[in-house]
RNA sequence: CGGGGUGUGGCGCAGCCUGGUAGCGCGUCGGUUUUGGGUACCGAAGGUCGUGGGUUCGAAUCCCGCCGCCCCGACCA
């Protein structure tokens, strides 16, 4: 992509109502732009983003098995009704009228309509286990939007949900989405860590929140050192084996971690050795329960067991904030300079500079790398305007391209392009050759 | 919803107290400069001063209402 072709509305100034860096730096990137309190459109550079991580999101819930669906937005009150949640869920709930005065709603959440998809054929056994899932947009009306897409109340997220015969069943699910959370925010570039959640009206301790530690996080955390060093790495995973989904989900709860709401300082320090003891601040990315038959039983939803008796079917409902994602990853990779993406997520593989456009020798080399590496497979960001290089790499490392390709005619009178690397700052003189291949072999690998 | 702020060209702000008909920086556009880390110069465009009403000869400025947005608190992916 040429940047002189592209729609990339970079903000010199830090707009005054942005008040945390991922909120500045989305705004100052050209990658949303505000439509009102806690909305949001997505600009050419943020919606990449955006649909990269979902990609991701999307793979690794498949590879665990859930399937993808897509549900609507705006939903019945219907069902709402029959749940008991229509009266519960109260002013977060967008209540909408249609033209024949029917209550309609714009979906915070699926329980409902998913449960109603499954009841309408779902019936024995046999049926299950299903999970399924969808990306959708929801809509809760905040108390208090804030920190740009972090808190919006319009924000995409995935929600899945789980289907089985009985509460050891659920667990199985429950464990497969455990071990898919924690692949996909592994691929993602971040440290999300488990930690033991409110776990509602059922009880048990079928709940957990996933946290990325960063100072603006919104909740308190308290955690055992050791997990922050755990990786799940390449290790091969069997969805269908039980006892491995398990063992890892055992390993990554059993070292302390839990957020202020279910903090035991007693257990902590009777757990957790003093120089292993962190306190920080962390961001709500993903949340996993179990819920049990609460939804299936006002809405009817039941299978019969091979002994021929009728059970309320066993329910799981899985969540990652998507948007939210977007804002957690600026503020865990981000320097005073602008965002550092992980390579999974960059909205361009490589930023191409050329330092002295116009220049037939430049503008021809930089032109064939730009083809060179489109071949190769790799997005590339070519900023070819009539600019002075100091705008062109602020641009560059305001928009947090991991890699930049830099042609000069120094460069090329030796035969060389350098490649430098955003997080590490470090850079070095390549044949056009060894440069493809360096950032070919680099991206094959995520 | 309670508390605190704020609304002036695309962005950041001054002007408001002490009414006289809008200004600065950045950006944008057109030139010149051909640049190895936000270059310099010349020129230009762009504003219902959030909105409705009131006071006044005259309102961005004073008064009242409404709306938007931001921050702190209770809630959540």
């Amino acid at each position: 992509m040429r940047l002189s072709r592209y729609f990339l509305p970079v903000l010199k100034e830090t707009p005054a109502e942005a008040q945390i860096a991922s909120h500045r730096l989305m705004l100052r990137a050209g990658m949303i732009r505000q439509a009102s309190a806690g909305i949001y459109s997505w600009l050419p550079l943020g919606y990449q983003v955006l649909r990269n991580i979902e990609r991701i999101v999307h793979e690794e819930q498949q590879r665990a098995g859930a399937i993808p669906i897509l549900m609507p937005t705006i939903q019945s009150a219907e069902l709402w009704r029959e749940s008991g949640r229509y009266d519960a869920y109260g002013p977060e709930m967008l209540r909408i009228r249609d033209r024949h005065d029917r209550d309609m709603l714009f979906g915070p959440t699926n329980e409902e309509q998913v449960t109603e998809i499954f009841r309408a054929s779902a019936s024995s056994y046999r049926d299950v286990p299903k999970m399924l899932y969808h990306i959708q947009w929801k809509f809760r009306d905040e108390i208090r939007p804030r920190f740009g897409v972090m808190r919006g109340r319009e924000f995409l997220m995935k929600d899945g949900y789980s289907f089985d015969l009985d509460r050891d069943a659920a667990e199985v699910s429950y464990n497969k989405m455990m071990v898919s959370y924690l692949r996909t925010f592994e691929r993602l570039g971040l440290k999300a860590v488990p930690m033991q959640a409110e776990s509602g009206p059922i009880g048990g301790d079928l709940a957990h929140e996933f946290l990325v530690l960063a100072e603006t996080g919104e909740s308190e955390v308290f955690l055992d050192r050791r997990i922050v060093e755990m990786t799940l790495g390449d290790s091969a995973i069997d969805y269908d084996d039980a006892d491995q989904l398990a063992a890892i989900r055992r390993d990554w709860t059993t070292p302390y971690a839990r957020t202020d709401d279910t903090h035991d300082q007693a257990a902590f320090e009777a757990e957790v050795a003093a120089p292993d003891r962190v306190t920080a601040r962390g961001i709500e990315v993903g949340h996993i329960f179990y819920f049990g038959t609460k939804y299936a039983e006002p809405l009817g939803a039941m299978l019969t067991a091979p002994d021929g008796t009728r059970a309320a079917v066993h329910g799981g409902s899985y969540g990652i904030g998507v948007s939210r994602l977007v804002g957690a990853l600026i503020e865990a990779n981000h320097d005073d300079k602008g965002i550092i993406w992980p390579e999974s997520v960059a909205p361009f593989a490589v930023g191409l500079v050329n330092l002295k456009q116009g220049d037939d020798a430049c503008d021809g080399a930089s032109a064939d790398l730009e083809t060179r590496l489109a071949a190769a497979g790799l997005s590339v960001l070519y900023d070819d305007r009539d600019e002075r290089a100091g705008a062109k790499f602020a641009t560059m490392e305001l928009i947090g391209l991991p890699w930049r390709l830099t042609v000069g005619p120094r460069g090329l009178k030796a035969g060389t392009v350098e490649l430098a690397n955003r997080r590490s700052g470090i850079s070095e003189e390549l044949s056009v050759d060894a440069a493809v291949a360096k950032l070919s072999l680099i991206y094959a690998g995520v």
